[in-house]
DNA sequence: TTTTTGTTTGGTAACGTTGTCATCTGAAAG
DNA sequence: CTTTCAGATGACAACGTTACCAAACAAAAA
């Protein structure tokens, strides 16, 4: 029984030396470079096995300053959303042998700079980051290190090279002309987080300016500082019902919120949609099971993830691209 | 305006040119080691500044043979349980300088391994582990680094070394006997995934056998192969009691299942918990804005996260430690 | 046969950092 | 006025890989 103590890494030498070749042949043989006769291959792949060697990236990715990481920057996982963009995320580096390092700004921009600071420091070959509102330090240092950069969720704005996202924008007013072209005149909006996520305030800012536009204002609405989810939902309705009784549509920033919402209307005799349209955003699971089945604006959350991973991994540094994802409504019963 | 084409990478070296003094001091007042001059510390810290001097961890780590990286291997993101353990493990790592590197091993033992194998290949000073089934190739390599690892979820079986969970057979048990103490005789059980988390396989058997001791054998279960969600749980729930008419009470493998079925009850007629009593697992936030509030299980992941991340952390080789974090029963209406 | 070409292997020198051992101050102790 | 010692700083050699160039060899062309 060998002791469970500090075991010598192996390394190429010792490969080499027990395979009776170069350190560099063992090398070759690792990296499945060309030109490898079966010999020699199968002489150091008996060697390796046999030491148990594991090739030390660390080394490798100095030597070649390229490491086989992906730095991903997401501000929660408290949330649906960036779980689902994290595994796609995943499932296409993984695909290609590339390992994502990850970094949670707790939507604080200067952890968010700390992170990348932290994550560049392992020489990633890209980095992904959350929304297009990067601060000058992040873009200054990610312009040093010259790798690609894509920010996801985003569309509208200015990106620093790539981004794969959506137009809140344009969610923001679809979700006005959508209720208004079902006859709704007196809207509501609920949000939360303090609006942290700036991508929430835009559509709640485009949903207003196409209300007004359209002349059937914005009538209230509400944003509480807590975390989304379905219990502050059902909260943030009943105290927007009571400053505005007269609404008769409600457009969340997400569909935590809206379920939550839902709830509070059949345990308090609200009939949706007949007394109050409820309208979500994001477009998951759940809503879909409730009894009365919801209206959402849905988004592809994973296709987002893999969509930008891809972008990072064929990076044409001479043409970034924007890829808007686009949107979609549910076909549920709430509105 | 600088061309932004590949940009030389600063080193200590071009620090210490500027500076004046030498590559090690630069060294030492970036790590801020001890017995360092003002004047010196000053120096360079204003070279560092004004070169945007980014230490490279790939060489430090390499030298050092401590890469300030902790390897975290989940089965899975598009659950609401993983992301918030690995929000707890990072919030404890970020507060200690150190970053996880995630692998994904969607419920595959040897997407696992491989996962184990790729990202050992960084270094990482500790290894975080979902569930106490690694596979022996898994544990002859972390055995092979001689690094900490920690296993999360569960704490019923042999651990590497440490484990921050529950007892899931313990749950299963408890599931038992809160059905059986509030009189329902006729239980039944609802699951999915095909039950690949083991984790919900030991639950069921532990319920199972635990209503069996006790006289009341459950009447039914229906395992769906699909991923849990609302609406699969209210297919699995129509189903089972399609089979099983006389059922009066049923336990979940998860709260998304379980709030699936209680859309479904509401949809149906069914009352909860007079005619239908429904228990679910994990108390998700959701379970608590339900007209009629989900009883459930509910179990502690951020902190399992953060308990994990700690015992890597002040690792102590010689004293493995198993951490039952328990659960506790949410006070519903459901059952 | 000789030359050319291409395939296979090896030697050497980095990559950017830090551990280890000097060296050099200057102040306290003798 | 030495001796001693702790506090600062520096020189050098690794860490384990891979890029680059050179060399050996074999096969094809002349």
């Amino acid at each position: 029984m060998t002791s469970p103590k500090r075991t010598e890494r192996v390394t190429l030498k010792d490969v080499a030396r027990v395979a009776g070749v170069s350190d560099i042949s063992v090398s070759r043989v690792m990296r499945r470079a060309p030109n490898i006769s079966d010999g020699l291959r199968d002489k150091v792949i008996q060697a390796a096995n046999d030491l148990g060697y594991t090739p030390n990236r660390l080394a490798g990715a100095l030597k070649t300053a390229n490491s086989n990481l992906v730095a991903v920057v997401v501000p929660s996982m408290s949330n649906e959303v960036f779980p689902e963009v994290l595994d796609g995320i995943d499932s296409v580096l993984s695909a290609n042998g590339l390992s994502a390092v990850l970094g949670i700004s707790k939507y604080d921009p200067d952890r968010e700079v700390e992170a990348v600071r932290e994550l560049l420091a392992w020489s990633p070959m890209g980095l992904i980051l959350t929304g297009l509102n990067a601060s000058a330090a992040v873009t200054r240092m990610v312009e040093a290190q010259g790798i690609p950069v894509v920010q996801i969720m985003d569309t509208d704005g200015t990106a620093i090279q790539s981004a794969v996202g959506i137009s809140h924008s344009a969610a923001g007013a679809a979700a006005a002309d959508f209720l208004l072209d079902r006859g709704y005149g007196a809207p509501g909006y609920v949000g939360a987080w303090g609006e942290r996520p700036a991508r929430s305030r835009i559509r709640r800012e485009a949903f207003a300016a196409r209300l007004a536009e359209r002349g059937a204002p914005l009538q209230g609405y509400k944003i509480l500082p807590g975390q989304s989810s379905a219990p502050l939902g059902a909260e943030a309705l009943a105290s927007l019902l009571s400053e505005h009784p007269g609404l008769d549509s409600v457009f969340f920033a997400n569909d935590d919120l809206a379920v939550g919402a839902l709830f509070h209307c059949m345990a308090n005799g609200i009939r949706v949609p007949q007394d109050l349209a409820l309208l979500g955003f994001n477009g998951i699971a759940i809503g879909s099971a409730t009894p009365t089945k919801l209206t959402s604006i849905s988004t592809q959350r994973f296709r987002m993830g893999v969509e930008a991973a891809k972008l990072l991994i064929d990076n044409d540094p001479d043409s970034p691209k924007t890829v808007d994802l686009g949107f979609s409504f549910t076909d549920g019963a709430s509105v």
